[in-house]
DNA sequence: GGGCCGAATGTGACCGGTAACATAGCCCTA
DNA sequence: TAGGGCTATGTTACCGGTCACATTCGGCCC
């Protein structure tokens, strides 16, 4: 039988739809003999209980929201398999948007679609978030607990987590510094997403402590975080500062395109000049030369977002929200030389 | 006011409640006026309507699910984002599943799930899915439209989705034999993956093809598609076969990890070993050298299989499954030379 | 001017569970 | 042996929508 209901079953098995409920949900005071009976009447009739029903009655859905921009990009991919991961492991199921990137009001279109589906907490991991006066995620914030993931927006009521990216770029920038460099530019990622924007304030924190003043014809900003733009701002470093002895490139992709024109150009890394990406791609370790980065732990932003929810579901509504920065450490491998030729020193 | 019901806003707006569900619904026998009134009451009440109450009512979800191995895996990444691209366009919201690598029974678990909440379709990207004979999975393809993605299980009534992974590796092999190469070696996956098994296949095709004997040495499986592990399978064939010309490796990470391993041997790619990956990650293009592989289509797996969903779900049910066999083209790069030293040729 | 028609709106049941309360036995105790 | 209390089970309302059908009302036709 298809759609067999809780009370097909009661049918069958003699007693009432409530008992099977009971039998369902694993309640005690139902005799061995009556459940075993329910039970059977389970099976003969492939009952599959409706969540959708539970749902309706039982006010609860279990469900988190999440809605990111592109999951195929492969930190949001960690961020989504972190988040799905501790979100099952508290009971919940996860259900993601995935924004296109062009698409105009998509960010708007989920998180109604989201709130229609009553889910009990939201992850919004949307970095060029146009959302910020906009009365829907308000709306949002008011009803459920939302985290906002790498968002610039303050919105008073959410949680808040992202990485340091101010400091994973001072690192970065502070450990070339410490390694004798002085010409030291920088490929930033679309400015107008908040981290590449974070990353360049640490950039020049950097300089600034090391006593490097700071040069605006050493700062490449980029379209998009791709190879091809790490390749041409590379070229484009080349014309305007050819005597730079490092590039700190906030992405992987960029740093690995970067690397890609220096080749081109004859040049070679680290011995002429020193390479730093951010991110830590799988690829970054067996990269020749193995490249030195700062890590991104997205995935652990991922269960710290479903964590967050978790938590707040739970226990009472804290109206205030709190803020995490999770570190990005530098990991230092081999695309950092001294320019004097000397052996780096980590 | 927070959870406004549709009688709230009838009441609010001196109207029915069916008067206001026609409104939601854009049905268009509702005068100017009596709209305009409801909207208001809509706006003041901060109404959003209840997916939960729909679904139950209406029996239908616009829902789809979607089992996946960890999505932090590039590949089930992208497919997850081309199912939810095409999932989306045809009005379905997707549900993710990613099964952590060792827990035992997730599959079934997120199975059963799945039909609790009364999923339109399912897709199963699951490799080494473990449910060949198992009456949960039989029962969801009795139930809804089901796609199999990657798998060997032979299920009457699904339709399967696949990379050609036979003539991929073949084309590989037989791109390598056109180059001269006779001692080819291969770097496979876990020979329980059905896709390693049938790039396996490919490669010994057309090896055949070409007049050449397969030796079993010049064979070095892994455990897993990892870096790591094809840098080891190097070494052990390096041992095994010192004579070897050229390496095809199942995927980009194994082409990567061999070709460090050669590269602390002293070997030069392609001058001395010529290597062809399979995959064609974002970073392969701007290796040194830029790696020759064979393209999964991922992205396209998944809208593919989300379409056959919709399509399977619009019209009459076809009880006969269908199988989709995705074409894997080489991409040619820098990876490969002859063994004589010549240039290759495409 | 009665009756018919269609447009606009209202009424009540129903989807498939859960929750609260009611009831029927049964054992135990005073 | 009546009454209290406990256990197993049944009854009924309710969650928030949609659906099928009923009703009202103004205009139009003969």
């Amino acid at each position: 039988m298809k759609g067999a209901t809780i009370r097909d079953v009661a049918r069958r098995a003699r007693v009432s739809h409530q008992t099977v409920s009971r039998v369902i949900n694993g309640h005690d005071s139902v005799t061995t003999e009556t459940r075993n009976r329910v039970e059977h009447a389970i099976r003969e009739l492939e009952y599959v209980p409706s969540a959708v029903a539970r749902s309706l009655s039982s006010q609860r859905t279990h469900t988190l929201g999440m809605v990111t921009t592109d999951v195929s990009d492969h930190f949001f991919a960690e961020a989504v398999a972190g988040a799905e991961a501790e979100a099952r492991k508290r009971g919940y199921f996860l259900i993601i948007g995935s924004i296109e990137e062009g698409s105009e009001d998509d960010e708007r279109t989920y998180l109604r679609l989201m709130l229609e589906r009553r889910v009990e907490g939201l992850i919004v991991a949307v970095p060029r978030l146009r959302l910020a006066e906009d009365d829907l995620l308000a709306d949002a914030v008011a009803r459920i607990p939302t985290v906002l993931v790498a968002s610039d927006i303050d919105l008073a009521g959410a949680d808040h987590v992202d990485i340091d990216n101010r400091r994973g770029g001072h690192e970065a920038t502070a450990y070339l510094a410490a390694q004798k460099h002085r010409a030291i530019a920088t490929i930033t990622g679309p400015l107008d997403w908040p981290s590449a924007r974070a990353r360049l304030d640490g950039y020049r924190d950097a300089l600034r402590d090391a006593g490097i003043s700071a040069e605006r014809s050493l700062v490449e900003p980029c379209v998009d975080w791709g190879l091809d733009s790490g390749r041409r701002a590379a070229e484009r470093l080349l014309e305007s500062a050819p005597k730079l002895t490092a590039i700190f490139a906030q992405s992987d992709l960029l740093a690995l395109g970067a690397i890609a024109a220096l080749r081109a150009r004859g040049m070679r890394v680290p011995e002429d000049v020193s390479v730093v990406g951010f991110d830590d791609i799988p690829v970054s370790s067996v990269f020749d030369p193995p490249l030195t980065t700062v890590r991104q732990p997205m995935r652990e932003v991922g269960e710290l977002a479903a964590r967050l929810i978790g938590d707040r579901a739970s226990s009472a509504r804290k109206a205030k929200g709190s803020r995490h920065m999770l570190r990005a450490p530098l990991v230092i491998r081999g695309s950092v030389a001294r320019p004097d030729g000397a052996r780096p020193r980590g």
